[in-house]
DNA sequence: GGCGGTTAGTTGAGAGTTCAACAAAACCGA
DNA sequence: TCGGTTTTGTTGAACTCTCAACTAACCGCC
């Protein structure tokens, strides 16, 4: 307590704002985007992306939680309404009672492949053709710092 | 149709992954702090924000959604919300009869005053402290970059 | 004046997320 | 090996957001 808050001068303030505003729009394209097109959320479609690359097609929950950065507990209900739509199924992990292992199937596959063109050409359109290949490599470096220092806080 | 899809190469890979596990992770922690001190998300602090530092405290609906990039739908089901918690009144606009004024109360006030410096401390410790001022200043470009051509396309 | 088109804002339903509580199994030190 | 602690995953309720439909009022033009 007491001790003076250090507010944000104008041009951070202008950088927060315009921060705020650019990831709030990208998003919200690429969210509307992936649902009138391949009928789901941006965080489904990252699910399926990341259980395309496992080994077998295979990861177990908590596993695919971490990667996707997501809880737990949202894990779990976005994997229940993506077994009710067919594209991945539960398994029981033989080494773990207590585990889930999430398997891609093959029509969830099939979509997934359906939706990566579409999806990859609006990333391009609405961030990667806005910025130059310098702004590209700052933007990994910021990025990357920025994860290191959330997970090590 | 059957134009080879311009995949990403490993460098924008990386970048749009890092980019998404940054910019998930802050808004999270944002959000997460937020809600545990001030009882609110973090888009409905930016709506008391802008109601502050707009004249009289008092905003038409549509310029707020405006402001603060919000759908009217959203803007309407949060600020119903915010009047619930009586931080907000909606007036009606004398020089439109369709028109509503939001207009931040004294509760509103004293609670965002009450937020805001341990908001601003989040924002700091989570964004800025992690970068260099060279990378603000990237990261200032690059949005309003970003900003530039999501709302010109 | 009045008619068609546009803009402002709200509403309800459906979908996704958060949070806390919970059960079950694994782990671990005494 | 026992009992406490941690980990895994699920669940339901409350909350937020999206989308489409809708009302009301404004605008322009004949």
């Amino acid at each position: 307590m007491g001790v003076m808050t250090r507010w944000l001068d104008p041009d951070e303030q202008r950088t927060w704002r315009a921060f705020l505003a650019a990831t709030r729009g990208l998003m919200e394209n690429l969210d509307r985007e992936l649902q009138r097109d391949a009928g789901m959320p941006h965080a489904y479609y990252e699910i399926l992306v990341r259980l395309s690359e496992a080994p077998e097609r295979r990861l177990r929950m908590s596993e695919l939680a971490d990667v996707t950065g997501s809880s737990r507990s949202r894990l779990s209900h976005a994997v229940a309404r993506l077994e009710d739509a067919g594209w991945v199924r539960r398994e029981d992990c033989p080494t773990d009672r207590r585990g889930q292992i999430a398997h891609l199937t093959d029509a969830g596959f099939a979509t997934l492949a359906a939706a990566a063109p579409g999806h990859v050409e609006g990333v391009r359109r609405h961030l990667f053709d806005a910025l130059t290949p310098a702004q590209v490599t700052q933007l990994r470096r910021i990025s990357e710092t920025l994860v290191d220092h959330l997970t090590g806080s």
